[in-house]
DNA sequence: AAAAGTTTTGCAAACGTTTGCATTTGATAT
DNA sequence: ATATCAAATGCAAACGTTTGCAAAACTTTT
């Protein structure tokens, strides 16, 4: 009878014969009311287990306390999902966002139309946005970032466009992963992969200036799609008929996957025949046959930087874009 | 100039010179108002791209819009974030959650006490709550949910507990796998997996069954961890030194894949020597040397009835736990 | 004992919607 | 012209907070 539960600030004002507002500022600890005043309403409120109502209060602060993960799923409506790379940078996200006690509110799109960012951000339903993979929507985002400030975007920085972003120095990554090939002595390496994707572009980028400082023949590039079975298939024709390169340079580690299955079923061993590089490093790298040697994206470190881009944003202080330095993850394929 | 922004109704009722409750009503299509009136209204609503502010107009009806989607992360720390299997079942409820114009609240839980369900629920920030894995926090979750209607989870239908589950039926998926061993002739057979984890347990007492019933001698469990590591060392040193079974199930695709691994580097070959049987049908489950036979899990259509299950106790209707059948995949490694 | 100062509390407005009810407007019947 | 009725619109309250400002309750100083 005593413990019934308070469901809001009036009940619980009543139980302590004060006014709403003594009991909203005691809550907060607000040195405004008195010590004793204070102690006794949290008290109260721990009795009757009352729970602040988080909606009307964020409404009250014009604040949601959310802020919006999105995935664009413009190439590849399939790819992102499933990528164990997206979900590891999700979990860390909501980690980072928890800890400043903001929620994730996760939203894929499949772009119909350009106008699906300025709507979501003019819903009000959140208080910054996060925008994992540019996918083929840069300008759709560019358009939006101009007049909407706490949007971030995990992807390429490319020059001509001011959008704030957090990713790794694709450019970079491309280039160790054809330097440790080359410094093992081959000579003949090919890239998979698909260029029209941004950071793609940037890796092949990479795996070109490797071969150029290198003085070797120009490297191949197999424009492959990133689900799975494309890739295997692309490589398994290319290998068929073009003869088979002695490196490969993964743009994914789920392509490197599926090359490591193309090669074998081809008859060649990996990394005697043809060594392989992925990028990523996800989960699964380090359990192929044989494991994985890779490019590694710090995904704990890439979310918290975007989170705090992010809130420096909404703080509404100024903020700069952040490349992140990849790094070669020796195993057995290469 | 007159196209400037209409952030509120108000706004909006000013421009069209009517009251808010006529504006409010018109964007609602309600019959209430004049047809030419709700044109101009919506025309005006158009041109001056209006979004209501859905924070206040989900504070007045006292909902939120959202659903809180969480993973409580009991007995390995690591292991759903990653997993291909969560994430799929994630996207697909993201999309289910749309169609209904509900939005994904993300959450992870570490559970520290038993009070975090609750103080979640009574938040007010979700109007559901949809939880993926029982993890070791079946007690929690059937206190809460006796209580909380709004509440489905994803795992197992356990006797004696009235939480509302969706999942699919282990016990079947476990006799299938090990069913389809022993029709091969198989007669040693070893299932890998922790059976502490309830999902886990059924699959393993539907192995036991399906053993039983075709008279061979009993299983034997290798209790190992759901982590990469853990699955490659347990299955590796159970090779070398209990000699090796001809088939062996394993509790997930994960495991499994690293069981492909150990019976490689201990120099036998699957499925002739050793047949290995996964379970979930994760993406990679298709890219592995050899592809992956595995139990597979609907998780497109598991979230679709996650999610109407939900609804309809949001609703106050009475609704009832599901079990999904599990189909066996055939591919090449048993 | 009154004045002045300090600490503590309460009143009421505001956030942007939706909606029950009252009111106005216009049409039709007397 | 007046009464009756239907259709269209507006008023005002409510959802549960936070917070500026005013008021009340004490304390200290004169």
């Amino acid at each position: 009878m005593k413990r019934q539960k308070a469901s809001n600030l009036a009940d619980l004002s009543a139980l302590a014969g004060v006014s709403i507002s003594t009991v909203s500022r005691a809550l907060a600890d607000n040195p405004l009311v008195a010590v004793a005043t204070r102690d006794k309403i949290k008290q109260l409120a721990r009795e009757h287990d009352f729970q602040i109502n988080v909606a009307a209060r964020n409404f009250r602060l014009q604040r949601t306390g959310a802020v919006g993960v999105i995935l664009p799923l413009g190439h590849e409506t399939e790819q992102h999902l499933t990528d164990p790379f997206f979900m590891s940078l999700i979990a860390s996200l909501a980690d980072a966002l928890a800890d400043r006690g903001y929620d994730l509110l996760l939203s894929r799109v499949i772009p119909s139309n350009d106008q699906w960012l300025k709507a979501f951000v003019e819903s009000g339903k959140v208080d910054g946005v996060i925008i994992v993979g540019q996918s083929d929507q840069i300008d759709v985002i560019e358009t939006v970032s101009a007049s909407y400030a706490p949007l971030i975007v995990w992807g390429a920085s490319i020059p001509g466009y001011s959008q704030l972003t957090v990713g790794s120095d694709n450019f970079e990554g491309g280039r160790l992963a054809a330097q440790h090939l080359l410094l093992q002595g081959r000579k003949k390496l090919t890239f998979v992969g698909n260029p029209a994707v941004p950071e793609f572009a940037a890796r092949f980028a990479g795996f070109n200036a490797a071969i150029a400082q290198a003085g070797v023949p120009q490297g191949a590039v197999l424009p492959s799609h990133v689900t799975a079975e494309a890739a295997y298939a692309t490589v398994r024709t290319y290998l068929k008929e073009d003869g088979a390169p002695d490196g490969i340079v993964a743009a994914s580690d789920v392509i490197a996957l599926n090359a490591l299955r193309a090669i074998a079923d081809h008859g060649l061993r990996v990394p005697e025949d043809v060594a392989v590089v992925g990028y990523d490093d996800v989960f699964i790298a380090e359990q192929t046959t044989p494991p994985l040697t890779t490019i590694r994206q710090n995904f704990v470190l890439g979310a918290q930087m975007m989170v705090d881009l992010l809130f420096r944003r909404i703080a509404g202080e100024e903020a700069a874009s952040i490349s992140l330095q990849p790094t070669l993850v020796l195993r057995a394929s290469a």
